[in-house]
DNA sequence: TTGACAAGTGACCTTTCGTTCGCTATAATA
DNA sequence: TATTATAGCGAACGAAAGGTCACTTGTCAA
């Protein structure tokens, strides 16, 4: 019947490993949270670790599509506001989209015990978004929004103290609304701290 | 024999569950590594989760002492340089202590899961260093080594990029070097930036 | 219509889990 | 010295884990 058995498993499995983890996670809630019994899910994978190794696939594939590709930058903004608004635009996506919030707990729970789980936290938690706003600084330093600097240390500066909101986020939803609302007013300082005389 | 058994098992506890989780640890593992057979712990806990929770009451009441008190402050610096040899002291110091490194692990890993966990991982992550920075950015404002400015701002936009590369650390420990020039990199970045004119 | 195959079921297997219990040796107490 | 609590041992327990297998069912191509 369900030719999508085999995704929804794995949306499944992205599920319950992003709440409980890898070791915490059975089969049987697993299958039984998809409506079948647990021997159903190894017509579609071999095995629990099978499961793991092919969501992790996914989601190293989906950051590479995502994040990965240079042409995927955001364009250079025309403002210090533009900026503002553009940060608040993908700070709200990346925190509110359930798949993003799944994998990054993952990788906050798997981080230890998997070499590529370990890689893939990494890009998300540090140098992924570095690398992602360097040449935007380096863009708004040509079109004099920012002081000459190191684009690659603003980048570094700016983005972490967001990536340390965004992992509050995950880590307490409820405080959603003050997380963004710190988000905004960091951004607007650091255009001001960094903004051409 | 050993009175200190007691002992002796959380230590081995905080180990293993830094390592392996919660879920991931088993009390026969845990035995073994003190040299004693599994049903010698259940002489000095209960249960397994038991031990879980002696060992967050310990955590908790180590970061109270440590960190919690406002006496426990460093001296406000007198010069930038003095402030980037703080800052290097207490870095390493955190990245280094093997205890606190297994502690941020922990709570890395438990913090979906223990509502306790979850607390005490903001404050180490978050709040906890931002809180340690504002008073000291305070008075380095007024003692004219920084610009005039929203103190407990800096402090956050100070502490997070530290602690986004002391987590990286813990995660990838053959990358302490490089994380610890970056710490020193950003931080004579920053007293630059933020600096009395 | 039939044959083959993919998808799902339910019983069962082995292993490992946390935990219990009765026993012993030791060391402090009365 | 006799007693008693403590710390550890080793066998055993039930529950739950991941995984296997023979079997049924529904779909579709030949």
């Amino acid at each position: 019947m369900a030719k999508d058995t085999k995704e929804r498993i794995l949306a499944a499995a992205l599920e319950m490993f992003s709440q409980k983890g890898y070791e915490g996670t059975n089969i049987r809630e697993l299958s039984a949270s998809l409506g079948l019994v647990k021997s159903g899910i190894y017509k579609h994978y071999e095995s629990k670790e099978a499961i793991w190794n092919a969501l992790l696939d996914r989601m190293i594939a989906y950051y590479g599509e995502r994040f990965g590709s240079p042409e995927r930058l955001p364009p250079v903004p025309d403002s210090p506001e533009e900026f503002v608004v553009m940060t608040m635009r993908m700070a709200g996506f990346t925190i509110r989209d359930e798949q993003i919030v799944k994998t990054r707990k993952v990788l906050t729970l798997e981080q230890f015990r998997d070499e590529r789980a370990r890689e893939l936290a990494t890009k998300h938690f540090l140098t992924g978004l570095t690398e992602m706003f360097t040449p935007i600084f380096a863009g708004m330093m040509d079109k004099g929004l920012l002081r000459r600097d190191d684009p690659a240390m603003l980048a570094f500066a700016y983005t972490t103290p967001i990536s340390a909101l965004i992992r509050l986020c995950d880590r307490e939803p409820e405080k959603t609304e003050e997380a963004v609302s710190r988000i905004e007013a960091f951004s607007r300082h650091f255009v001001m701290i960094h903004g051409a005389k």
